[in-house]
DNA sequence: GACATGACGGCAC
DNA sequence: AGTGCCGCCATGT
């Protein structure tokens, strides 16, 4: 069970301690977690993971794009949480990484 | 048990 | 600088 039971609360762990206002991205949380290029497991892992208890809007992809707002009730709940928490985004729509990107701290 | 798919990323062309 | 292909791990059919 093992290292995929943990392999999701890894994810949702690392995801719950961006705080908001800021935003990460799934290669940086597949890093985090030793997957380093396994970005993909940690989209799906958000996918099953419930939205009410891991704030899944805060993880953007590597072009600060919000490629998960179709999995949200709308495809505009995941903007429209960001920028209710702070986050601006560029003209083009993807979010400002150099500006909100949040850096995780080795634990 | 094998094949196809998926909230991505990096490298090659 | 833009487009395309391959890689990675887990899940569903």
């Amino acid at each position: 069970m093992t290292t995929k039971a943990t392999f999701y609360k890894q994810v949702y762990d690392l995801v719950r301690q961006i705080p908001a206002g800021y935003v990460s991205t799934y290669g940086i949380i597949a890093e985090q977690i030793s997957l380093r290029s396994a970005a993909r497991m940690v989209g799906w892992a958000l996918n099953k993971a419930d939205i009410a208890t891991v704030p899944a809007h805060r993880v953007v992809n590597r072009n600060g794009e919000l490629t998960g707002k179709g999995h949200f009730f709308t495809p505009d709940t995941m903007r429209q949480m960001l920028e209710t928490e702070g986050v601006t985004f560029r003209p083009d729509g993807s979010v400002d990484l150099d500006r909100h990107l949040f850096r995780f701290s080795h634990s």
